[in-house]
RNA sequence: GGAGGGGUGGCCGAGUGGUCAAAGGCAGUGGACUGUAAAUCCACCGGCUACGCCUACGCAGGUUCAAAUCCUGCCCCCUCCA
């Protein structure tokens, strides 16, 4: 494959390269490249946002170059400022050994382990001396540290900037230097970031990494960017049936971009179906079920989201009581049981008071009957209820998975 | 070090002695409608087998019949001066 068309294939779906035209000198020189991308081992959660990068560098090492997957090990004590920050301790060896190897775990679903290293930036973090810090600390001003965005936004908003935070885009950087990665890879709102480690590649006298920029991926509400920590997230271990779930739950607008984002159909088969929606040929409910279909099949397997189609059809479509639902051990006081109680019992609401809120609000169901009355009890004893909250909580009540304690 | 401003529910943000479990907004949950979508509308949105009780307005005390609101000390944040 000639450099040119390499570049072409790694270009596309980026939102932005930055240094283009050393990273084709270096196509063209045929070395194996050193691509760099650091994860912040605290949330050892991958979603779907993560996996726009994980593809991108599938790619690369299609093209035959080696990935270093950079665990922020030594970085994560200070975490990557966003306002709310805070010291954070350093992990324990067997902390990090563990989440290393849950990243693994994940990342291999999308990744080729055999073209993929494992690295950790305490390795040559830890060995800097003060001295070395002060080095590092002197290649950049505060004036340009300013200028990214959050420091920016916050030092106008009069809002805490630790003098730590500045430390986190130059240790980052450093890990390029120490690694002398000839690409680094993250989402738009990592730009400083990479930026940072370019100019220091120079001040180090090495060479420049060229910068590549992937999209960020919207959450489930479409707005804001899929995070865990703000809960609009669908995770790759999560269960086939919740990814499933949770894509369908998306607008119609937004399956496109994760369409464009997340999976890897070609250009031109997403635009006939979009085409084929728009002329009504498609229904967009289809579309999105064959979305789901996909991700699905991505992190579990064929089987497993042929099932997650089946059950969500099953139980969105018609209305019906899942195949599997969850037998909870439960103990209760008595028993013809209050049935707020025995909700909370089974996991079903988070309180009693919940539990009557739903029942007053017309969301609990016996065996597929709405319960009104909210100071009914119920005999769990007899035979095997099957309690529902909202559209897709389900829990079956077995007589012999019930303890009376008194 | 000095002067001033501020810390309220998941978030934003009102509230300066009782009518405050705390306005309003966002998020969330349930219902209606649907394609389990979106949009829209309605309800709920600390806990407790509950017309009452408990816990909550940075932390700890105090004044009062009564405190998010007043007083004292402490912690934290911001601004200006040095």
């Amino acid at each position: 494959m000639t450099p040119e068309k390499q570049l072409e294939i790694i270009k596309r779906g980026t939102a932005e390269i930055i240094g283009e035209e050393e990273l084709l000198e270096k196509l063209k020189e045929g070395k194996t490249l050193k691509v760099k991308a650091g994860f912040d081992p605290t949330a050892p959660d991958l979603h779907l946002g993560h996996t726009v990068l994980l593809w991108k560098l599938r790619d690369f090492q299609e093209l035959g170059h080696t990935v270093y997957f950079l665990i922020g090990d030594f970085t994560a004590m200070i975490g990557d400022p966003t306002g709310k920050s805070e010291t954070r301790p350093p992990l324990s060896k067997e902390e990090i050994f563990k989440n290393a190897q849950t990243y693994t775990e994940q990342v291999f679903k999308i990744l080729d382990p055999k073209k993929t290293i494992v690295t950790f930036n305490s390795k040559w973090l830890s060995e800097l001396s003060p001295v070395d810090l002060i080095k590092l600390a002197s290649k950049y001003t505060v004036a340009r540290m300013l200028e990214r965005d959050d420091f920016s936004k916050r030092f106008k908003e009069n809002r805490p900037i630790h003098i730590h935070e500045f430390l986190y885009p130059l240790l980052q950087g450093y890990d390029s230097v120490a690694l002398e990665a000839d690409v680094e890879f993250g989402g738009t709102d990592q730009k400083f970031n990479l930026l940072v480690g370019r100019h220091l590649q120079k001040e180090y006298g090495k060479s420049q990494q060229a910068c590549i920029m992937m999209p960020i991926l919207e959450g489930l509400d479409g707005i804001q960017k899929m995070s865990k920590s703000l809960g609009n997230y669908i995770g790759i271990m999560e269960d086939p049936k919740e990814q499933f779930g949770k894509v369908m739950r998306i607008t119609d607008e937004l399956m496109w971009r994760y369409y464009e984002l997340v999976t890897r159909l070609p250009e031109e088969e997403i635009e006939k179906m979009k085409k084929e929606v728009t002329e009504g040929i498609l229904h967009p409910m289809e579309a999105k079920k064959k979305l789901g279909e996909i991700i699905v099949k991505t992190f579990h397997d064929e089987k497993a989201a042929i099932e997650a189609r089946k059950h969500f059809e099953k139980v969105f479509s018609k209305r019906e009581i899942p195949e599997e639902i969850s037998e909870p051990v439960i103990t209760v006081p008595e028993n013809p049981i209050w049935l707020p109680g025995l909700l909370k019992e089974a996991g079903l609401v988070k309180s009693t008071s919940e539990g009557r809120r739903q029942i007053k609000g017309g969301g609990v169901r016996i065996d597929g009957e709405k319960v009104t009355d909210e100071n009914i009890k119920i005999d769990v004893l007899s035979k095997e209820i099957i309690l529902q909250v909202g559209k897709r909580k389900f829990a079956g009540i077995k007589p012999q998975n019930v303890k009376v304690s008194s």
